[in-house]
DNA sequence: ACTAACGGGACAGCCCGTTTAT
DNA sequence: ATAAACGGGCTGTCCCGTTAGT
């Protein structure tokens, strides 16, 4: 007739490890986007995910183990999807990595709180070595998936041979995440326009045309 | 021989209140670059400078004011004999910027701590507009100084025409930056000199050739 | 006959929060009496409840919080229990009043210390709404205390009926806060015993006689 | 030709040092009033009184030393200036006491100020015996200069013989603070101002009538 | 007599992690 | 698995006083 022993308004507050897991990895996340890693507050993430203290280290060993769960989940996934996956399925290297550059958002808020990952280099990897094998591991994974698609792109005559492919990679990734810290100091989207324009002509200056002038000026 | 009754180490107590400022700055300046702004110890700048508490907040109304004063004075100064002196001497738009460039020490002691320029920018823009607006100064003043080369180059012959000064300039320290910030991550050198040879490779591309051939790949 | 294994003084970390909330009040209580509210040690405190800095930083929001919870609950009680408390009960108002003002302590340590409710008054009406608007309620409360026992007098024919309640209230008010004060500089019980003595000679002025001479000088 | 070594500019700073100790003294006594004398900032009454630390300690020992000199000469002469002159020229001592009462301010900065010796009395008495001591003779020499009046009253038939003149003027004391301290709490001068009244009430309880009728209600 | 540099203790609040108790 | 109580170190700042220097 009733539940053994559980009173009816107790069962409200259903048992959802996973999902626990799920919120405190979100509101982590956002809390370290925000305010990096050492300036989060695990209370301020706690509140913000609606769970407490002792939920969490029950999930978590941490402060330390969510910001590397953080890493290794939520911005692993995130550069995955921002990167990696457009990539894999593009029939065209410029078209889809031209794609990707001119998606990056402009908005204020996003300036401000600027590229999870280049912020979470910057900040920890002289600190501890956990982030920064983690954030490292993002970054080559992101630079292979760029070169792979300029090597399948030299394969297919439409990628000037004589670029290094890894070396090109890490170019493009050095000026995006250039540009994105100068716009997050000037908190102007004009600023952060203009540096995708200007990598987005770099990128043209890479391809091979068709129409037998394969030359091109840079700038 | 020796002073009569004077002890040895109390004869140091002599006043130089110009030499104290300098010192804490200094000391802030190296403890910042180690540890960021909110992570840098108070004390430890004090210890570090030598200086005690009272003597510190006779300069500086707190840890803030001792922050902007890095950035006005340190960071400034540091920018400028870097960039804007070398460039301002400068008869080789491509020479003076490469050789600064190429200067860029590949120390892991170095890689480690960064740019102190960027990572204040990246730490303190969301945070605090008086840090935001002090390094975009600096940074203004820096993006000047490279415009400036390359529109002197162009009223000389040597800088492609096509190109705009500024533009270009940001191009040039977004990618610098973003190396540092890599170079950060990887804690490897080569990594730094990687990058510094793909943007002096860049640079070249924007040089007019007296040999008849002004037309180049960038990559 | 003990417990096995179990170190003595370890067994006492049992867990009462609310014991722990009000070891902190009480303590808190004691502290402020002493030594005022911006004098007062959040570290005395602690050390007076037994308890640490996590524990009170969980219980209450920060030092200010403290101090309104002590005027909220400890002073008010007391107030309470003093005036409120036994003037609700009483079936003579001056009978009832005189033992109430007879009863106050003139231990040395309690002269120094003076009124609580009036310390906090003095130090911090002017610096704190939040310790105003607390301490003027329980004012407010112990006027209208002793202004009902006079309406409720009046009524029997018992108080003279052409004072005003209200008004009179803040007269024995004043003038025993004043005394209290003026015994807290002398350090003398004589000078609250007079005071004391004159303030019951004062009430008996208000009383109606039944031998016909109600008339009396006050003095 | 020319004032032998001292440069004409730095002629304007005379040195006054009378003139200086009484600026600093006027500081202190203001900054005290306002925020008692543990909450009074030393920097902020060298502010006030355009003086430095070093001739400050030129001239008082230290915070204490200013502490008691505000007593002994600003809070001395206020309290002669505004209670022992008058009385000792009043000719009525109804008409001086009722004067006197009457003219204390009811404006809101002062009801927030509050009364400057009862102030020091309540925060310094239990804490330094030098305050202690220096605000009971001063208690002393107001109540005496009342009791004094009250004497001569008796002495010219104006006053109730059957009156303590010590005790009534302590009396007279206590309500008078007491109903500062309650208009420091309520911030309204309508406290003040119903304090007053009810006090000359209770003065004119005092009085001998010539009409016949020496017999009055105190409330 | 006066100025400014300097010394250094104390203190409130923040914040991460642990433990008890369901 | 989750909630709440508790432990306790660290840090920026305030602020009084002292001293070298004029």
């Amino acid at each position: 007739m009733y539940a053994k022993g559980q009173p009816a308004e107790a069962r409200r507050r259903v048992r959802n490890p996973a999902r626990t897991r799920e919120r405190l990895l979100r509101a982590a996340f956002e809390e370290i986007h925000r305010s990096g890693f050492r300036g989060s507050d695990v209370e301020a993430i706690l509140e913000r995910a609606g769970v407490t203290k002792g939920a969490m280290y029950h999930h978590f060993a941490g402060k330390q183990a969510i910001g590397y769960a953080v890493v290794d989940e939520a911005i692993a996934q995130l550069t995955r999807a921002k990167w990696q996956d457009p990539l894999a399925r593009a029939t065209d290297p410029f078209a889809a990595l031209i794609e990707i550059i001119e998606r990056t958002s402009r908005d204020l808020a996003d300036l401000d709180r600027g590229c999870p990952l280049n912020n979470l280099m910057q900040e920890m990897s002289p600190l501890d070595e956990g982030f920064r094998a983690r954030t490292a591991k993002i970054l080559a994974d992101w630079r292979d998936a760029i070169a792979a698609v300029f090597r399948w792109g030299q394969a297919q005559g439409l990628v000037k041979p004589d670029l290094d492919p890894e070396d090109e990679a890490m170019f493009v990734i050095a000026a995006y995440e250039g540009y994105i810290s100068l716009a997050k100091n000037s908190r102007d989207p004009a600023t952060l326009e203009a540096g995708q324009r200007r990598l987005v002509r770099h990128l043209e200056t890479l391809r091979i045309r068709n129409d037998g002038r394969d030359r091109d000026v840079d700038a």
